[in-house]
DNA sequence: CGGGATCCGTTACGATACTG
DNA sequence: CAGTATCGTAACGGATCCCG
Protein backbone atom coordinates (compact mmCIF):
# COMPACT_ATOMS: atom_id res chain seq x y z
CA UNK A 1 0.00 0.00 0.00
CA UNK A 2 1.17 3.49 -1.23
CA UNK A 3 1.61 5.68 1.70
CA UNK A 4 -0.01 8.77 1.53
CA UNK A 5 1.32 12.31 1.90
CA UNK A 6 1.42 13.98 5.44
CA UNK A 7 1.75 17.59 6.33
CA UNK A 8 3.78 16.82 8.72
CA UNK A 9 2.76 19.99 10.26
CA UNK A 10 2.09 20.11 14.59
CA UNK A 11 -0.75 22.35 13.73
CA UNK A 12 -3.83 20.51 14.98
CA UNK A 13 -5.67 21.20 11.67
CA UNK A 14 -2.93 19.94 9.16
CA UNK A 15 -3.19 16.51 11.85
CA UNK A 16 -6.85 16.33 11.17
CA UNK A 17 -6.04 16.34 7.16
CA UNK A 18 -3.44 13.97 7.65
CA UNK A 19 -6.60 11.46 8.58
CA UNK A 20 -9.40 12.48 6.88
CA UNK A 21 -8.05 15.24 4.20
CA UNK A 22 -7.53 12.41 1.32
CA UNK A 23 -9.92 12.79 -1.42
CA UNK A 24 -13.00 10.42 -0.64
CA UNK A 25 -12.27 10.01 3.10
CA UNK A 26 -14.63 12.44 4.44
CA UNK A 27 -17.32 11.15 2.28
CA UNK A 28 -16.77 7.21 3.01
CA UNK A 29 -17.20 8.70 6.92
CA UNK A 30 -20.03 10.13 5.90
CA UNK A 31 -21.85 7.10 4.86
CA UNK A 32 -20.37 4.94 7.46
CA UNK A 33 -21.87 7.51 10.28
CA UNK A 34 -25.25 6.18 8.97
CA UNK A 35 -24.24 2.37 9.84
CA UNK A 36 -22.62 -0.20 9.82
CA UNK A 37 -21.50 -0.92 5.67
CA UNK A 38 -20.17 -3.46 3.09
CA UNK A 39 -17.56 -2.63 0.68
CA UNK A 40 -20.08 -2.94 -2.13
CA UNK A 41 -22.57 -0.52 -0.50
CA UNK A 42 -19.72 2.22 0.01
CA UNK A 43 -18.82 1.47 -3.41
CA UNK A 44 -22.80 2.47 -4.83
CA UNK A 45 -22.82 5.20 -2.37
CA UNK A 46 -19.69 7.07 -3.96
CA UNK A 47 -20.58 7.21 -7.47
CA UNK A 48 -17.46 7.27 -9.17
CA UNK A 49 -14.73 5.97 -6.37
CA UNK A 50 -12.10 3.25 -7.66
CA UNK A 51 -12.22 -0.06 -6.13
CA UNK A 52 -8.46 0.31 -5.45
CA UNK A 53 -8.74 3.78 -3.77
CA UNK A 54 -11.69 2.30 -1.62
CA UNK A 55 -9.87 -0.30 -0.39
CA UNK A 56 -6.70 2.18 0.48
CA UNK A 57 -9.05 4.40 2.26
CA UNK A 58 -10.82 1.93 4.78
CA UNK A 59 -7.30 0.24 5.16
CA UNK A 60 -5.87 3.85 6.16
CA UNK A 61 -9.09 4.85 8.47
CA UNK A 62 -8.56 1.28 9.88
CA UNK A 63 -5.12 2.09 10.79
CA UNK A 64 -5.95 4.98 12.21
CA UNK A 65 -8.18 4.02 14.55
CA UNK A 66 -11.40 5.70 12.84
CA UNK A 67 -12.78 2.34 11.35
CA UNK A 68 -12.58 -1.17 12.49
CA UNK A 69 -13.73 -4.63 10.45
CA UNK A 70 -16.26 -6.88 11.44
CA UNK A 71 -18.43 -9.51 10.34
CA UNK A 72 -21.61 -9.18 9.25
CA UNK A 73 -24.20 -11.76 8.80
CA UNK A 74 -23.92 -13.93 5.95
CA UNK A 75 -20.24 -14.18 5.76
CA UNK A 76 -20.03 -10.96 4.61
CA UNK A 77 -17.41 -8.33 6.32
CA UNK A 78 -18.71 -4.67 7.94
CA UNK A 79 -16.94 -1.65 8.41
CA UNK A 80 -18.32 0.61 11.08
CA UNK A 81 -16.96 3.49 13.20
CA UNK A 82 -15.09 3.61 16.18
CA UNK A 83 -15.86 5.58 19.16
CA UNK A 84 -12.95 8.69 17.95
CA UNK A 85 -14.64 8.08 14.23
CA UNK A 86 -17.78 9.38 15.62
CA UNK A 87 -16.05 12.02 16.56
CA UNK A 88 -15.56 13.43 12.62
CA UNK A 89 -19.57 14.05 13.27
CA UNK A 90 -19.77 17.41 14.03
CA UNK A 91 -17.05 18.30 11.36
CA UNK A 92 -19.06 16.25 9.05
CA UNK A 93 -22.26 18.34 10.04
CA UNK A 94 -19.94 22.10 9.54
CA UNK A 95 -18.76 20.72 6.29
CA UNK A 96 -22.39 20.46 5.47
CA UNK A 97 -23.41 23.56 6.39
CA UNK A 98 -20.71 24.94 4.23
CA UNK A 99 -21.67 23.32 1.51
CA UNK A 100 -24.92 23.92 1.59
CA UNK A 101 -24.41 27.46 0.96
CA UNK A 102 -23.47 26.81 -2.82
CA UNK A 103 -25.58 25.60 -5.54
CA UNK A 104 -24.77 22.72 -7.32
CA UNK A 105 -24.63 24.22 -10.47
CA UNK A 106 -22.86 22.71 -13.30
CA UNK A 107 -23.58 18.55 -14.24
CA UNK A 108 -24.44 16.37 -11.51
CA UNK A 109 -23.24 12.69 -11.85
CA UNK A 110 -25.13 11.37 -8.79
CA UNK A 111 -27.74 12.29 -7.26
CA UNK A 112 -27.40 10.39 -3.78
CA UNK A 113 -29.01 8.34 -1.50
CA UNK A 114 -30.98 8.01 1.74
CA UNK A 115 -27.08 6.72 3.07
CA UNK A 116 -25.63 9.71 2.48
CA UNK A 117 -27.72 12.83 4.18
CA UNK A 118 -28.31 10.83 7.41
CA UNK A 119 -25.63 12.53 9.24
CA UNK A 120 -26.73 15.41 8.26
CA UNK A 121 -30.18 15.02 9.45
CA UNK A 122 -29.17 13.36 12.71
CA UNK A 123 -27.08 16.18 13.51
CA UNK A 124 -29.43 18.88 12.98
CA UNK A 125 -32.25 17.05 14.27
CA UNK A 126 -30.27 16.60 17.50
CA UNK A 127 -29.59 20.26 17.18
CA UNK A 128 -32.86 21.58 17.22
CA UNK A 129 -35.07 19.01 19.18
CA UNK A 130 -37.20 20.90 21.63
CA UNK A 131 -38.84 19.45 24.98
CA UNK A 132 -42.33 18.82 23.54
CA UNK A 133 -41.66 17.23 20.41
CA UNK A 134 -42.22 13.52 20.60
CA UNK A 135 -42.38 11.21 18.09
CA UNK A 136 -41.55 8.54 15.82
CA UNK A 137 -41.20 7.84 12.36
CA UNK A 138 -40.08 5.70 9.88
CA UNK A 139 -38.80 7.06 7.03
CA UNK A 140 -39.25 5.36 3.49
CA UNK A 141 -37.05 6.68 0.98
CA UNK A 142 -37.15 4.97 -2.25
CA UNK A 143 -37.50 2.02 -0.52
CA UNK A 144 -34.79 2.04 1.92
CA UNK A 145 -36.16 3.01 5.63
CA UNK A 146 -34.71 4.81 8.17
CA UNK A 147 -35.86 5.84 11.79
CA UNK A 148 -36.35 9.26 12.91
CA UNK A 149 -37.18 9.69 16.55
CA UNK A 150 -37.57 12.75 18.47
CA UNK A 151 -38.51 12.82 22.49
CA UNK A 152 -37.37 14.53 25.68
CA UNK A 153 -35.46 17.15 24.15
CA UNK A 154 -33.07 15.28 21.87
CA UNK A 155 -33.70 14.05 18.19
CA UNK A 156 -31.79 11.08 16.23
CA UNK A 157 -31.75 9.33 13.14
CA UNK A 158 -31.07 5.77 12.66
CA UNK A 159 -30.23 3.80 8.82
CA UNK A 160 -32.48 0.91 10.66
CA UNK A 161 -36.28 -0.12 9.97
CA UNK A 162 -38.01 1.60 12.64
CA UNK A 163 -40.11 -0.28 14.98
CA UNK A 164 -43.78 0.72 15.99
CA UNK A 165 -43.83 4.01 14.52
CA UNK A 166 -46.54 6.95 15.11
CA UNK A 167 -45.42 7.43 11.52
CA UNK A 168 -45.02 6.39 8.50
CA UNK A 169 -43.66 9.13 5.36
CA UNK A 170 -43.00 7.84 2.14
CA UNK A 171 -41.25 9.93 0.11
CA UNK A 172 -38.52 9.94 -3.11
CA UNK A 173 -34.89 10.99 -2.74
CA UNK A 174 -35.52 13.85 -5.43
CA UNK A 175 -38.40 15.41 -3.42
CA UNK A 176 -36.19 15.45 -0.13
CA UNK A 177 -33.43 17.16 -2.34
CA UNK A 178 -35.77 19.33 -3.68
CA UNK A 179 -37.33 20.55 -0.27
CA UNK A 180 -33.95 21.18 1.41
CA UNK A 181 -32.40 23.10 -2.02
CA UNK A 182 -35.52 25.51 -1.03
CA UNK A 183 -36.61 24.61 -4.58
CA UNK A 184 -40.33 23.61 -3.04
CA UNK A 185 -41.63 24.82 -0.17
CA UNK A 186 -42.31 22.42 2.94
CA UNK A 187 -45.82 22.85 1.97
CA UNK A 188 -45.47 21.37 -1.91
CA UNK A 189 -43.75 18.82 -0.11
CA UNK A 190 -46.54 17.82 2.40
CA UNK A 191 -49.20 18.20 -0.46
CA UNK A 192 -47.51 16.39 -3.18
CA UNK A 193 -44.44 14.95 -2.58
CA UNK A 194 -44.99 12.24 0.13
CA UNK A 195 -47.54 10.09 1.75
CA UNK A 196 -48.29 9.49 5.09
CA UNK A 197 -49.56 6.56 7.18
CA UNK A 198 -50.75 7.50 10.66
CA UNK A 199 -50.45 4.83 13.23
CA UNK A 200 -51.05 7.65 16.16
CA UNK A 201 -53.33 10.85 15.63
CA UNK A 202 -51.90 13.83 15.68
CA UNK A 203 -48.25 13.04 14.97
CA UNK A 204 -47.77 14.23 11.67
CA UNK A 205 -47.61 17.38 13.26
CA UNK A 206 -44.94 16.49 15.06
CA UNK A 207 -42.88 15.13 12.50
CA UNK A 208 -43.50 18.53 9.99
CA UNK A 209 -42.36 20.54 13.18
CA UNK A 210 -39.30 18.86 13.24
CA UNK A 211 -38.51 19.26 9.58
CA UNK A 212 -39.46 22.93 9.38
CA UNK A 213 -37.14 23.53 12.57
CA UNK A 214 -34.17 21.35 10.68
CA UNK A 215 -34.98 23.68 7.36
CA UNK A 216 -34.60 27.07 9.60
CA UNK A 217 -30.82 25.18 10.73
CA UNK A 218 -29.70 25.24 6.66
CA UNK A 219 -31.53 28.77 5.76
CA UNK A 220 -30.13 30.62 8.35
CA UNK A 221 -27.07 29.10 8.79
CA UNK B 1 -5.64 26.79 -15.60
CA UNK B 2 -6.09 23.54 -14.79
CA UNK B 3 -9.60 22.39 -13.84
CA UNK B 4 -9.54 20.70 -10.59
CA UNK B 5 -11.04 17.45 -9.71
CA UNK B 6 -15.15 17.86 -8.25
CA UNK B 7 -17.31 14.77 -7.45
CA UNK B 8 -19.85 16.06 -9.07
CA UNK B 9 -22.53 15.22 -6.27
CA UNK B 10 -25.56 16.54 -4.98
CA UNK B 11 -24.44 15.92 -1.41
CA UNK B 12 -23.35 19.07 0.38
CA UNK B 13 -20.52 17.48 2.23
CA UNK B 14 -19.21 16.72 -1.72
CA UNK B 15 -20.32 20.32 -2.43
CA UNK B 16 -18.47 21.86 0.63
CA UNK B 17 -15.55 19.68 -0.28
CA UNK B 18 -15.32 20.30 -4.02
CA UNK B 19 -14.70 24.21 -2.43
CA UNK B 20 -12.34 23.20 0.07
CA UNK B 21 -11.70 19.68 -0.61
CA UNK B 22 -8.50 20.25 -2.17
CA UNK B 23 -4.80 19.91 -0.44
CA UNK B 24 -3.80 22.79 1.43
CA UNK B 25 -7.07 24.81 0.46
CA UNK B 26 -8.20 24.59 4.32
CA UNK B 27 -4.67 25.52 5.52
CA UNK B 28 -4.47 28.40 3.22
CA UNK B 29 -7.99 29.49 5.02
CA UNK B 30 -7.01 28.66 8.07
CA UNK B 31 -3.94 31.12 7.76
CA UNK B 32 -6.20 33.88 5.91
CA UNK B 33 -8.54 33.66 9.17
CA UNK B 34 -6.21 35.34 11.09
CA UNK B 35 -6.41 38.05 8.43
CA UNK B 36 -5.13 39.53 4.92
CA UNK B 37 -1.60 38.41 3.88
CA UNK B 38 0.49 38.29 1.12
CA UNK B 39 1.71 35.73 -1.15
CA UNK B 40 4.65 35.42 0.35
CA UNK B 41 3.13 35.24 4.19
CA UNK B 42 1.42 31.93 2.68
CA UNK B 43 4.51 30.38 1.35
CA UNK B 44 6.05 30.73 4.10
CA UNK B 45 3.85 29.81 6.76
CA UNK B 46 2.58 26.61 5.01
CA UNK B 47 6.04 24.97 5.01
CA UNK B 48 6.68 23.05 1.22
CA UNK B 49 3.48 24.72 -0.42
CA UNK B 50 4.95 24.64 -4.00
CA UNK B 51 4.20 28.43 -5.27
CA UNK B 52 2.39 26.94 -8.36
CA UNK B 53 -0.04 25.06 -6.09
CA UNK B 54 -0.37 28.27 -4.36
CA UNK B 55 -1.13 30.34 -6.74
CA UNK B 56 -4.04 27.87 -8.31
CA UNK B 57 -5.60 27.81 -5.12
CA UNK B 58 -5.94 31.02 -4.11
CA UNK B 59 -6.87 31.66 -8.05
CA UNK B 60 -10.03 28.73 -7.08
CA UNK B 61 -10.59 30.54 -3.48
CA UNK B 62 -11.10 34.06 -5.45
CA UNK B 63 -13.23 32.73 -8.17
CA UNK B 64 -15.36 30.39 -5.90
CA UNK B 65 -16.24 33.57 -3.99
CA UNK B 66 -14.18 32.82 -0.69
CA UNK B 67 -11.32 35.22 -1.08
CA UNK B 68 -10.01 38.16 -2.69
CA UNK B 69 -6.94 40.30 -4.05
CA UNK B 70 -6.44 43.90 -2.77
CA UNK B 71 -4.00 46.62 -2.71
CA UNK B 72 -1.95 46.65 0.45
CA UNK B 73 0.30 49.30 1.51
CA UNK B 74 3.51 49.80 -0.84
CA UNK B 75 1.91 48.30 -4.05
CA UNK B 76 1.71 44.77 -2.34
CA UNK B 77 -0.86 42.61 -3.30
CA UNK B 78 -3.18 41.16 -0.17
CA UNK B 79 -5.14 38.08 -0.21
CA UNK B 80 -8.00 38.19 2.51
CA UNK B 81 -11.58 36.64 3.12
CA UNK B 82 -14.96 37.35 1.76
CA UNK B 83 -17.60 37.13 3.81
CA UNK B 84 -18.73 33.63 2.39
CA UNK B 85 -14.85 32.51 3.22
CA UNK B 86 -15.21 33.53 7.16
CA UNK B 87 -17.99 31.25 7.45
CA UNK B 88 -15.31 27.94 7.03
CA UNK B 89 -14.54 29.06 10.70
CA UNK B 90 -16.51 26.84 12.77
CA UNK B 91 -16.04 24.05 10.23
CA UNK B 92 -12.13 24.72 10.64
CA UNK B 93 -12.47 24.73 14.23
CA UNK B 94 -13.93 21.27 14.55
CA UNK B 95 -11.29 20.22 12.33
CA UNK B 96 -8.83 21.74 14.83
CA UNK B 97 -10.46 20.21 17.39
CA UNK B 98 -10.44 16.69 15.72
CA UNK B 99 -6.77 16.62 15.10
CA UNK B 100 -6.46 17.71 18.52
CA UNK B 101 -6.88 14.14 19.41
CA UNK B 102 -4.34 12.49 17.85
CA UNK B 103 -0.42 13.06 18.57
CA UNK B 104 1.81 14.14 16.44
CA UNK B 105 3.94 11.24 16.50
CA UNK B 106 6.55 10.85 13.42
CA UNK B 107 8.69 13.66 11.72
CA UNK B 108 7.34 17.32 12.57
CA UNK B 109 8.87 19.25 9.42
CA UNK B 110 7.43 22.65 10.25
CA UNK B 111 6.47 23.82 13.58
CA UNK B 112 4.38 26.12 12.51
CA UNK B 113 3.91 30.10 13.72
CA UNK B 114 1.48 32.57 15.16
CA UNK B 115 -1.02 33.09 12.11
CA UNK B 116 -1.76 29.06 12.58
CA UNK B 117 -2.95 29.08 15.56
CA UNK B 118 -4.99 32.66 15.44
CA UNK B 119 -8.26 30.71 14.08
CA UNK B 120 -8.43 28.08 16.67
CA UNK B 121 -7.22 30.35 19.45
CA UNK B 122 -9.98 32.90 18.42
CA UNK B 123 -12.93 29.90 18.05
CA UNK B 124 -12.41 28.64 21.50
CA UNK B 125 -11.81 32.07 22.98
CA UNK B 126 -15.05 33.00 21.81
CA UNK B 127 -16.63 29.85 22.82
CA UNK B 128 -15.77 29.99 26.46
CA UNK B 129 -16.03 33.46 27.27
CA UNK B 130 -17.92 33.96 29.98
CA UNK B 131 -19.09 37.63 31.42
CA UNK B 132 -16.78 38.45 34.02
CA UNK B 133 -13.96 38.16 31.89
CA UNK B 134 -12.57 41.57 30.86
CA UNK B 135 -9.20 41.90 29.61
CA UNK B 136 -7.29 43.16 26.97
CA UNK B 137 -3.96 41.37 26.46
CA UNK B 138 -1.42 41.57 23.53
CA UNK B 139 0.42 38.33 22.83
CA UNK B 140 4.09 38.44 21.56
CA UNK B 141 5.05 34.85 20.48
CA UNK B 142 8.25 35.27 19.26
CA UNK B 143 8.42 37.97 18.12
CA UNK B 144 5.29 38.48 16.02
CA UNK B 145 1.97 40.15 17.86
CA UNK B 146 -1.72 39.44 18.24
CA UNK B 147 -4.41 41.06 20.52
CA UNK B 148 -6.49 38.89 22.64
CA UNK B 149 -9.46 40.62 23.97
CA UNK B 150 -12.59 39.32 26.31
CA UNK B 151 -15.47 42.00 27.43
CA UNK B 152 -18.90 41.51 27.83
CA UNK B 153 -19.13 37.99 27.70
CA UNK B 154 -17.52 37.45 24.55
CA UNK B 155 -14.22 37.09 23.13
CA UNK B 156 -11.25 37.69 19.82
CA UNK B 157 -8.60 37.24 18.46
CA UNK B 158 -6.98 39.12 16.33
CA UNK B 159 -3.49 38.97 14.52
CA UNK B 160 -2.32 42.69 14.49
CA UNK B 161 -1.07 44.79 17.62
CA UNK B 162 -2.79 45.48 20.49
CA UNK B 163 -3.67 49.19 21.26
CA UNK B 164 -2.91 50.05 25.03
CA UNK B 165 -3.38 46.16 26.19
CA UNK B 166 -4.43 45.53 30.20
CA UNK B 167 -1.44 42.79 29.92
CA UNK B 168 1.24 41.77 28.11
CA UNK B 169 2.60 38.44 27.23
CA UNK B 170 5.14 37.39 25.93
CA UNK B 171 6.52 34.02 25.00
CA UNK B 172 7.39 31.53 22.58
CA UNK B 173 5.45 29.38 20.05
CA UNK B 174 7.34 26.01 21.51
CA UNK B 175 6.22 26.98 25.23
CA UNK B 176 2.42 27.91 23.77
CA UNK B 177 2.50 24.27 22.24
CA UNK B 178 4.04 22.06 24.61
CA UNK B 179 1.19 23.73 26.52
CA UNK B 180 -1.54 23.24 24.44
CA UNK B 181 -0.01 19.80 23.71
CA UNK B 182 -0.44 19.18 27.71
CA UNK B 183 3.39 18.36 27.66
CA UNK B 184 3.62 21.35 30.41
CA UNK B 185 1.06 22.15 32.89
CA UNK B 186 -0.64 25.59 32.93
CA UNK B 187 1.26 26.23 36.04
CA UNK B 188 4.69 25.69 34.31
CA UNK B 189 4.12 27.73 31.92
CA UNK B 190 3.06 30.81 34.16
CA UNK B 191 6.08 29.86 36.00
CA UNK B 192 8.80 29.23 33.22
CA UNK B 193 7.77 29.83 30.00
CA UNK B 194 6.33 33.38 29.92
CA UNK B 195 6.98 36.88 31.17
CA UNK B 196 4.63 39.41 32.05
CA UNK B 197 4.07 43.23 31.81
CA UNK B 198 1.43 44.04 33.98
CA UNK B 199 -0.45 47.73 33.00
CA UNK B 200 -3.21 47.05 34.82
CA UNK B 201 -3.12 45.41 38.41
CA UNK B 202 -4.77 41.89 38.33
CA UNK B 203 -5.68 41.40 35.03
CA UNK B 204 -3.03 38.74 34.73
CA UNK B 205 -6.18 35.84 36.89
CA UNK B 206 -8.64 37.17 33.71
CA UNK B 207 -6.11 36.09 31.19
CA UNK B 208 -5.20 32.74 32.50
CA UNK B 209 -8.68 31.97 33.84
CA UNK B 210 -9.56 32.03 30.12
CA UNK B 211 -6.30 30.07 29.54
CA UNK B 212 -7.10 28.15 31.42
CA UNK B 213 -10.90 27.72 29.94
CA UNK B 214 -9.51 27.61 25.98
CA UNK B 215 -7.23 24.41 27.44
CA UNK B 216 -10.36 22.88 28.82
CA UNK B 217 -12.19 23.02 25.34
CA UNK B 218 -9.56 20.92 24.22
CA UNK B 219 -9.04 18.54 26.84
CA UNK B 220 -12.50 17.51 27.10
CA UNK B 221 -13.72 17.92 23.20
C1' DC C 1 12.05 41.36 -2.95
C1' DG C 2 7.21 40.20 -4.02
C1' DG C 3 4.26 37.55 -7.12
C1' DG C 4 4.05 34.67 -9.80
C1' DA C 5 4.95 31.40 -14.56
C1' DT C 6 7.28 27.31 -16.66
C1' DC C 7 9.27 22.92 -16.77
C1' DC C 8 9.77 18.22 -15.26
C1' DG C 9 10.10 14.03 -12.39
C1' DT C 10 7.13 11.66 -9.05
C1' DT C 11 2.94 10.35 -6.91
C1' DA C 12 -1.91 9.72 -6.63
C1' DC C 13 -6.10 9.07 -8.96
C1' DG C 14 -9.68 6.89 -12.23
C1' DA C 15 -11.23 3.28 -15.29
C1' DT C 16 -11.28 -1.20 -16.55
C1' DA C 17 -10.23 -5.92 -16.09
C1' DC C 18 -9.57 -9.75 -13.40
C1' DT C 19 -9.57 -13.12 -9.21
C1' DG C 20 -10.39 -15.90 -4.69
C1' DC D 1 -18.87 -10.13 -2.45
C1' DA D 2 -14.57 -8.13 -1.60
C1' DG D 3 -11.23 -6.94 -3.16
C1' DT D 4 -6.24 -7.09 -6.44
C1' DA D 5 -3.70 -5.82 -10.79
C1' DT D 6 -2.67 -2.97 -14.47
C1' DC D 7 -2.18 1.29 -16.81
C1' DG D 8 -3.10 5.90 -18.80
C1' DT D 9 -3.92 10.45 -16.97
C1' DA D 10 -4.11 14.23 -13.80
C1' DA D 11 -2.28 16.42 -9.77
C1' DC D 12 1.49 17.35 -6.84
C1' DG D 13 6.39 18.80 -5.41
C1' DG D 14 10.76 20.97 -6.34
C1' DA D 15 13.52 23.89 -8.96
C1' DT D 16 14.34 27.45 -11.92
C1' DC D 17 13.34 31.51 -14.26
C1' DC D 18 10.89 35.87 -15.19
C1' DC D 19 8.99 40.53 -14.54
C1' DG D 20 7.70 44.80 -12.02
Amino acid sequence: MAKPRSYKLLCPIARGLDRVGDRWTLLILRDLHAGPARFTDLQRGLTGIAANLLTERLAKLVEDGLARKTQGPHATTLYELTDLGRRTRTLIFELAMFGALFSSEGEVVDPGNLRTVAVTLGSAAEKVAVGDLNVVASFVVDGEEMEVKAQGGTASVSYSPATDPDVVLRTSYNSLMALSEGEITEHVFAQNHCQLELHVPGKEYDLFRLFALILAVFRTS
